[in-house]
DNA sequence: GATTTATCCGAATTGAATCCGAACAAGCGT
DNA sequence: ACGCTTGTTCGGATTCAATTCGGATAAATC
């Protein structure tokens, strides 16, 4: 039902709803938020909404999305970089750039990821969740000395997700028992540490091709 | 303006609403859930909702209140017996039991706990998060040589946040990319590393008083 | 400038959340 | 057992926000 945009004025329109959706998301409650409210804020009428969004939900929706573009877009590019640095300073570097990402228009996009999270989820999280696979794919295959840690899968899926809502839950927590910097570094050793850790285990288990220490070698399991 | 249940008659009637909720919640969406679909399921008037809750929001708010009260008093008793377990076979036990609980009664706290994280979340993951800062801390004191790692507050906060999502992200995905055991092996692997390589690293400085590997040890900063 | 098409609007409709006062049940003193 | 008070239940009436609709206005086209 609702039409796509041909003309440059109601592309304006699309436009200014969208900008008044998180305008009004950066000051109330996101489930207090009414059609009535958007709509005086974007300076079109209420009927006007449903010309171009099926229902309320989806000005959100769209604002997910043009959140979660903008933040692939800023990943993206910084891919080739983030890739020739030593990974705790890949680590450092991307989250520094995101918290800023995050704060600027007020942190808008600070709003807006809390709700993306709640509601839809999969559909706006996973091409984030993409980029970031890709950075980590590009990441390996520029040091392949990292492919020896095992179940790579797996260590990505946690670092990605344990790494996008430590950062989220953080800049959202009014009080936070810890600062940003040391979130940041703790992600960073974290990161770092473990694949020093793994890399340094297929070293030894590789130089004495037989078992000497069935201390360390003994938890060896999966994969 | 809601009431206290003073006889026994109104109290299973607020339970039956609780129950209603957790049993709407397993079958829809919790937004299309309606009042009136939760008094029939519970068997009372629409105006019995209102005689105990402030509004729809506040049953809700009771479940989670409730999911959480019951997670707590899933792990507190184990801590004893957690903290005496090397640190990837307490990670793994604690894991197994958590999943253990969230898919017992057709996984109704899976639906609870996702809502859980959208709305109140300060007030509804403050005690869980209490309670697992409450098993590092004795895990530490039972541990002495842990105590070594850096900046501990930092890394029970990425730890103990980034395990909670990463696990409940999984177990909502439909169709998740890698397993449960996969996951949980990968998280009990990610913190025993951690906390060897940082042990570690601690003795090494402790030993050669001075530097001698510029290289390890010209990355610690904090703390 | 007439006609078609796109856009805009806000009063009317709809439906769910919430309120309210009457009916019903329990406790309780007599 | 009986009347009185208080707790409880109920579902129709009310309120309020989302959505619809049909006409008004502006741009585009010929």
């Amino acid at each position: 039902m609702p039409r796509k945009p041909k003309q440059q004025r109601s592309q304006a329109t699309v436009n200014a709803i969208i900008e008044a959706g998180f305008i009004a998301m950066a000051e109330r409650e996101p489930a207090t938020i009414t059609t009535r409210q958007i709509a005086d804020i974007a300076g079109v009428g209420v009927g006007s909404l449903y010309e171009y969004f099926e229902n309320k939900e989806a000005i959100f929706s769209a604002m997910s999305e043009r959140f979660v573009a903008d933040t692939v877009a800023l990943i993206r590019p910084q891919i080739a970089t983030l890739v020739r640095m030593p990974i705790r300073d890949a680590v450092r570097h991307m989250l520094e750039s995101f918290r800023t990402f995050l704060q600027e228009n007020d942190g808008r996009y600070l709003s807006c990821i809390q709700y993306a999270m709640t509601l839809d989820f999969e559909r706006y999280i996973d091409p984030l969740q993409q980029t970031l696979s890709e950075l980590v794919t590009q990441y390996l295959m520029n040091h392949p000395d990292t492919l020896r840690v095992r179940d790579i899968p797996t260590m990505s899926y946690i670092m990605i997700h344990g790494g996008i809502f430590a950062v989220v839950r953080h800049l959202s927590d009014p009080s936070p028992p810890i600062t940003f910097d040391q979130l940041v570094e703790g992600l960073a050793r974290m990161v770092g540490h473990y694949t020093e850790r793994e890399i340094a285990m297929a070293n030894a288990t590789q130089e004495h091709l037989r078992a000497k220490e069935p201390d360390e070698t003994g938890s060896d399991r999966e994969q």
